[in-house]
DNA sequence: TTAATATATGATCATATATTCAGATAATAG
DNA sequence: CTATTATCTGAATATATGATCATATATTAA
């Protein structure tokens, strides 16, 4: 009898074992986990709503969300660091923009999938 | 001179006018914001992903992730109360399923966007 | 060169999260 | 009824995260 971890009381072994072959592996998982955390924050969720829209300096996203300008550099690095923004410098300033294509079509899905107002814009007909 | 704290540097006021009409309101980014927070943990990720498929219980899904029911529990809870899962019971086991119906699309742009492994089932063709 | 501006960075701290453990429910079997 | 199984729940703890502050860097102006 040995003291195993595995108490092993699955209920369902083949629902089990058709989970294992089709559901996502533990570094897909932590990948796109990044991803989804990094649009977990309101703040970097609307500096990357902004950026669907133009590129923008760091003052001017600061002056949009109303927080500190340290505070919105610090959320562009984790951006920066996830591929999700790249900047470009002209002059002093750093201008910042998105990298993904697609990130509206994501969002426009995920506004209808949990009724959050969709992408701006096509709303508010008068 | 007024100690106010708008020192207002806002460098480019077009810009932030348009991000202002355009972008997404704090309250939606609020929302918006706990659907990704859900999705921002791996194992919350991989239990999503495998009720794409078909309906598990707690104890299938704590084997399915090699972690504690209580664990799972505790997970299913948070994405019940988003209403992204829901549960049926059968005696004294709880199948939980996935609400939303285009998860698994938003999955799929995600994995595109970042590079993970796609919906399996569409890789390794022998 | 020095000064000023825009931004980046590191340390710190308060809060949020996830897991574990112990115990509580709910359903069924005997 | 009691025992057992599957799941839920709350408290406690450890870790992760985000804001703030002080300081550092980079670019331009003077």
């Amino acid at each position: 009898m040995n003291n195993d971890r595995c108490a092993c009381r699955i209920v369902h072994e083949d629902k089990v074992a058709l989970a294992r072959r089709l559901a996502l592996d533990p570094a897909s998982a932590q990948t796109m986990g990044n991803f989804f955390k990094a649009c977990a924050d309101p703040g970097r969720l609307r500096i990357l709503h902004a950026l669907l829209h133009q590129e923008m300096c760091v003052c001017d996203l600061a002056a949009l969300l109303g927080v500190s300008e340290s505070a919105v550099s610090h959320q562009l690095r984790l951006l920066r660091t996830l591929g999700l923004v790249a900047n470009r410098r002209d002059g002093v300033v750093l201008y910042y923009r998105l990298v993904p294509d697609n990130l509206g079509q994501l969002f426009t899905l995920a506004a209808e999938l949990c009724g959050a107002a969709a992408e701006a814009g096509e709303e508010a007909l008068p």
